[in-house]
DNA sequence: TATTTTAGTAAGTGAGTACTCACTATAACC
DNA sequence: GGTTATAGTGAGTACTCACTTACTAAAATA
């Protein structure tokens, strides 16, 4: 990967992640990458290549985060890793997932199979740990984290922290209800 | 409000929640309406003109589906009826709602304003009910809530059914930890 | 060293897009 | 009935945007 296509890549994941996709022309990006605009079509074809390029570090960059509930065996662990998921993201890494988010609703991508894993994950330790209805209970929580992380996008971290500290305390006693 | 008018209005909608801002050329608008392109800049200045005049019934809208939370003076029925207000969404209103979720990204609009009174109601319930920490409470049911609207709205109502009956469940059974 | 492949540029190009303008049809008003 | 405002049209217009093309610079390769 050569230097520019990098600078190219970075410039449009910062770009489409505040103005959207189709709010970007490439001459922008090529303007802002310092590079020709005929360089981003040598390289990836179309505005959509461009993207798909971008977003093909998806993958590899959720399963990574996930991988911190994915991998632990104590049940109260995994929701605990859960909760505080969203308060990891590293600032470096905010662009990528506002575009995450903007896309679901830009292009209509839905984004579930990603959660997959973690869902499952989550019903597992509800049920360990003997709630009654552990896939709502994962459901709930999957949600109560996904609005977590658009609050922390869109408002900052400190929006969300006393949540975050709400929640642990709401699930560390160990309800059996 | 003339009946071509209103047809702008309506057709422009329903494209914008379903292509986004961005995605819609104002001579499509004036195709699916069965109207001259220019008939949309004699009414609404431009187009963002048009999409602010969409808007403007956003208000209203959402203050009259609040309403049956806000009026409740029975804290438990408040909850009950807040956990119900995503599933009394009318399909006629799905448009309507989608480009209120999308524009959120689209253009950086909060919304938040909007959710206060909603928040304040909440707030107030839970802490009649005598809950540790109504505030926290009431962030994290709007939360669900909104998560769930965002569930229905792209995955169909039934998506988000045994949830909605899991809620109830819970918030009945009056805890007061 | 000669040749071929790859990275990069600058100047187009054509389709589309928001918006304008000169004009007509229909009422409302005195 | 004549004037004036309002609703509506449809053909432009200036400009933007994704993409192309013809070209050069520099590596990689034989």
């Amino acid at each position: 990967m050569t230097d520019k296509k990098e600078q190219i890549m970075a410039v449009a994941l910062e770009l489409f992640a505040n103005e959207g996709f189709k709010g970007v022309p490439t001459s922008k990006i090529a303007k802002n990458a310092g590079v020709s605009e005929g360089l981003i079509f040598r390289h990836f074809t179309n505005k959509q290549g461009l993207l798909e390029a971008i977003l093909g570090l998806a993958v590899e960059r959720t399963t990574q985060v996930f991988r911190h509930v994915i991998d632990e065996t104590n049940p109260k662990k995994v929701i605990e890793n859960t909760i505080v998921l969203p308060f990891n993201i590293k600032t470096g890494d905010y662009h990528f997932w506002k575009l995450q988010f903007k896309l679901k609703w830009e292009l209509e991508l839905s984004g579930k199979e990603k959660m997959k894993p973690l869902m499952d994950k989550l019903s597992w330790a509800f049920g360990e740990l003997s709630y009654k209805k552990p896939d709502q209970e994962a459901q709930m929580l999957s949600h109560i984290i996904e609005s977590i992380s658009v609050g922390i996008l869109k408002d900052g971290l400190e929006s969300q922290l006393s949540l975050m500290n709400f929640l642990l305390d709401k699930y560390e006693i160990a309800p059996k209800n």
